[in-house]
DNA sequence: TTTAAATAGGATAATAATATCTTAATATCT
DNA sequence: AGATATTAAGATATTATTATCCTATTTAAA
């Protein structure tokens, strides 16, 4: 499971991405409305992964954060391991300090299988892709 | 991703569960030394387990925790919703406050098949399984 | 050039998770 | 009965996570 802070951001950074799509450049307020989200903390976590490099931010009036077409090849993978690590992807399903095939737990090989799998999904699965016209109207980034 | 304290109380289970086929109690300084946790905090957990059934416990001089063949049947996914709740099997993968196949998240589709191959490893692994005999030294509980 | 609106950055606050302490109750051995 | 070793329970302490505050800096419009 994913830090609270870690889906912040990723349903930040995919609105960020739709509105991009549409040149539109975006504050944390409007940010935090649309994903339902405290408004300075999202700052803070785009603060972040702007530093990083995974999107851009513009200061001043008319300022606010953007993605370009180029960062919205950015998977939810690379996201998450940037700010909660690769715990969920690497580590040990019953908390041992690594997870190892010579040194396994008791579950080592069943947990490692549905990891891999969860690890694929959020790689495969990149930004661009909720920025399709047709996409974006049917996916939900908050709940009323 | 599963609690700190979870993890440490699947490790603890897993461990009880093979003292006692041997026909043994086992205190809480013995499984926090077995499993690598702090010792009270251990003690807290398996008070709050064996309250809700998951494992007997015996006050005084030679006491400790014990499970019965019977309870030895319980799941690894049975102890993590009664420790962290089902958030990880139930709950969405970027956060919203619930998971809807009628109002999906973007990655709501994948996320959900990830998340029940998890659960159905979870749920197929009882403790009995970490009891065979040959099973048992191969299986690590703690990294040095 | 002044004003307004935005992010940046560092400090602080609030909350939740993890861990420990203390005393009570209980059971066993001598 | 008394001593000792154990879990139970509630209070407290510590640490990590989440959230906010305040000031500085930047940008653009008026
Ligand atoms: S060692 Fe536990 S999952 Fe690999
Ligand atoms: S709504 Fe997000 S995973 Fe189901």
């Amino acid at each position: 499971m994913l830090s609270k802070t870690c889906e912040y951001a990723l349903r930040a950074m995919i609105y960020v991405a739709q509105q991009s799509r549409k040149g539109k450049v975006v504050n944390i307020k409007e940010i935090s409305e649309n994903i339902d989200s405290p408004e300075l903390f999202i700052g803070k976590i785009l603060q972040g992964l702007s530093k990083q490099g995974f999107l851009k931010s513009s200061k001043g009036r008319y300022g606010g954060f953007f993605i370009s077409e180029k960062d919205a090849e950015t998977s939810l993978a690379d996201i998450i391991i940037a700010i909660d690590g690769d715990k969920m992807f690497k580590g040990c399903g019953v908390g041992l300090a690594y997870c190892s095939d010579i040194n396994p737990c008791p579950i080592h090989n069943e947990y490692k299988t549905a990891r891999s799998l969860m690890y694929n999904i959020y790689k495969k699965t990149t930004l661009i892709q909720f920025t399709e016209k047709k996409q974006e109207t049917k996916f939900f980034l908050k709940r009323e």
